[in-house]
RNA sequence: GGAGGGGUUCCCGAGCGGUCAAAGGGGACAGACUGUAAAUCUGUUGGCUCAGCCUUCGGAGGUUCAAAUCCUCCUCCCUCCA
């Protein structure tokens, strides 16, 4: 068992802050298990890398001997969190939010340990509250103190509507912190003003208010906006190894830096060690191959880690064509069918109209040939590898 | 309750009777260059039986040879006053 300071250093590690360093400190010389909370929303139960980086926080606070409250926030789903955002959500029917929080756990128990985490809901307190509960809550806060919020004191100045409703999420989060006797509560920088409400009312309700952390929010494969599955600049931790190695070699240079500090396990030292060896001259790239092989290799396997290399090397470097690629048979009445329609039908374009363009600009291989003619027809009994652009191959046989 | 401003193609945003499948930007995709990087340059960006045709500008009607543009009703959003 390490000691208060060697587990206070771990747990510093990668944090953006600590509210309040020395209470955590206190919290730690007790010597007893801590309860962690953090809370998640119930949709999109597609855990993306940039989770992972809060999650691998979790984990730590877990081989450090506490408990982790996962906290399913299924209630305040029909919030939405205001966040950056103002759309309001539509509230999930209660078989939607089960299925979410099944592959929920099927996903998190990957960097979880399943047996000192404890999934909760915070409708479970929340549905049993009527509207005075309610507005109790609601007076413990003032329009002053949540018009702070940065993203409220944005849309009040900026002349942007603000639903009452909206200023209940920071309370509701925060009450569940009540509820579940938080100690630590961990959440992205942006949940910073969130966390704290919770802290506020731990101290109202006779509680020891929770330690704030904060993870930085990993960037997604844009570089500029954060991870997320709605923007479609996501690496999932269930993609398939070949799409997560592609998907980490596609980043920037600079980009790689902000990944492998938020989600290498390797020692700061070894990690100033590679950027040093990268300042003298090593070709980043190499260095972005390790660390691909490194995070495959953490949600696959070793095995899979080198095949997704191989397979990169091999079609990337030398060109040649994927391994496995999707085998569609098409069956047509004529004896004949239009390139651009074949190209739709093995779904390696959106429409006839985009397979045409694509032909135009020179994107369309026939087993390994750019093809310029639009007006191409394909026999049946024809077997071809179907290839557009770099990533989009399929091999069609059409009968 | 009153007054005003809006809903345009993936997003933002111009258009305000024909030359509009709709400027510009963003994003995305493709090509060149590379390390499938970034940056840069070029092109594309509604659909189809693709030199032609069909469907789009919140919804439904109407005026007109012709409507994203004008009129009516409906609907949603925003701002201000009370």
């Amino acid at each position: 068992m390490p000691t208060t300071e060697e587990a206070l250093t771990q747990i510093k590690q990668g944090c953006h802050e600590i509210l309040l360093e020395a209470e955590l400190r206190i919290k730690l010389e007790n010597n007893q298990a801590l309860r962690i909370k953090a809370g998640f929303d119930p949709t999109a139960p597609d855990l993306h890398l940039g989770h992972t980086v809060l999650l691998n926080k979790l984990r730590q606070f877990q081989k450090l001997g506490h408990k982790i409250l996962f906290l399913i926030g299924d209630f305040t789903g029909m919030i939405g969190d205001p966040t950056g955002k103002n759309i309001t959500r539509k509230a999930l029917s209660s078989e939607e939010v089960l299925e979410n929080s099944r592959s929920y756990q099927e996903q998190i128990f990957k960097i979880l340990d399943e047996k000192t985490t404890q999934v909760c809901f915070n409708s479970e307190w929340m549905n049993k509250m009527n509207a005075a509960g309610l507005v109790k809550l609601a007076a413990q806060h003032t329009v002053a103190r949540m018009l702070e919020r940065d993203d409220f004191h944005k849309r009040y100045h900026g002349k942007q509507s603000i639903a009452i409703h909206e200023f209940l999420y920071p309370l509701i989060q925060g009450y569940d912190s009540v509820a579940l006797q938080a100690d630590v509560e961990l959440g992205g920088t942006d949940q910073k003003f969130n966390l704290l409400v919770g802290r506020e009312l731990q101290k109202n309700a006779g509680q020891k208010p929770q330690v704030v952390i904060t993870m930085p929010i990993l960037e997604g494969l844009d570089g500029v906006q954060k991870m997320s599955k709605s923007l479609n600049n996501y690496i999932g931790i269930e993609d398939k190894p070949d799409d997560m190695f592609g998907k980490l070699m596609s980043i920037s240079d600079d980009l790689m830096w902000r990944y492998i500090d938020l989600l290498s396990f390797k020692t700061p030292n070894e990690i100033s060690q590679w950027k040093q060896s990268v300042e003298e001259g090593k070709n980043p790239r190499d260095v972005k191959i390790e660390f691909a092989q490194e995070i495959v290799e953490r949600f696959h396997s070793r095995l899979a880690a080198t095949q997704a290399y191989e397979q990169f090397i091999a079609r990337f470097k030398r060109g040649e064509m994927p391994e496995d690629m999707p085998e569609i048979t098409l069956n047509i009445e004529n004896e004949t069918i239009p390139i651009a329609n074949l190209l739709k039908q093995a779904n390696l374009t959106s429409s006839t109209s985009d397979a045409i363009r694509m032909i135009k600009q020179g994107a369309v291989k026939i087993n390994g040939e750019r093809i310029s003619d639009r007006n191409l027809r394909i026999k049946k009994a024809s077997h071809n590898i179907y290839q557009v652009g770099k990533r989009r191959f399929a091999k069609v046989k059409i009968s």
